[in-house]
DNA sequence: TCCACCTAAGTTGTGCACAACTTACTTGTG
DNA sequence: CACAAGTAAGTTGTGCACAACTTAGGTGGA
């Protein structure tokens, strides 16, 4: 046998892990509303400031248009958001809330209690490993 | 407006995105290696021991026979593993390494280096990180 | 013994991620 | 003005995740 990577000291294994562990906490209750977990992130961009273009939203989540096209036909389709065509320019797509889309951030506003309930951490070490995936997050894309 | 949850304040979405840079990371060193990086793990999970079920490397990665068959079947075409029937228990299948596979270890020794240059976090900091993560996937996992 | 129940693996269908490419529109520069 | 270069969004194809289901093999009582 060689020196081969162990699985449990694998930094970037406990990233997967606890993202997938997550999110599925957040799917039952996202599911009452009709979400998948990306599809929650993309409501979430748009609730703090709409209309938004594709690659705006694309920014924020560090999505690009291959996925956001299609989970916004998606969403279109639930009738939370509608697709315009700019008129300034024609390239751009601006997303709009509908009515059922903004009406939506109502009942999605305790979502994020889920996960601090369910997490066995405290508020400030919570807080500590957002701040420190925050950190992490801009040096691997700086990396990358 | 409502109270809708801030984006920025979100755990998840920092677990979301940390995850998926730092697989953005591995993902030119594993290309090279000709895996992916769930194909990776899997083999990481063989290289420590094997022959294996596929339940029980669903195990030790939390992924289940509906993404792991075909996985392993695509790990198989890449002529890395075997998959055998079981002779006591005809439902098990057996996953051996070839030693192509088993060969293949030497050449991902370096890679976990990788993520911890380009974290930017001392290691101490990715030790606590690690720590952290793995009490908040458990306690995930038991409120699921 | 038999058969209801359990278990391992595989299959099907949906929805991300992401690379690579296409299309349509805009803009800067000669 | 013309047109090369750039940009926004969409499309295509591959490979996870995961739910729901199927298939086939094993097991433990009544």
């Amino acid at each position: 046998m060689t020196d081969a990577p162990r699985l449990d000291h694998q930094v970037c294994f406990a990233l997967y892990s606890a993202s997938r562990a997550a999110t599925a906490v957040y799917r039952p209750v996202l599911e009452e509303l009709g979400l998948t977990y990306p599809q929650y992130l993309v409501m979430l961009v748009l609730w703090e400031n709409e209309p938004r273009g594709v690659k705006e939203i694309g920014e924020e989540l560090g999505l690009d248009s291959g996925t956001l096209s299609p989970l916004l036909k998606r969403l279109e389709a639930l009738g939370l958001c509608e697709r315009r065509r700019s008129g300034e320019d024609e390239r751009r797509v601006a997303i709009h809330l509908t009515p059922a889309g903004r009406e939506l951030s109502r009942n999605a506003g305790a979502i994020p209690q889920r996960l601090a309930q369910a997490a066995g951490l405290t508020a400030e070490e919570l807080d500590q490993l957002r701040h420190t995936l925050g950190r992490l997050t801009a040096a691997l894309h700086d990396a990358h």
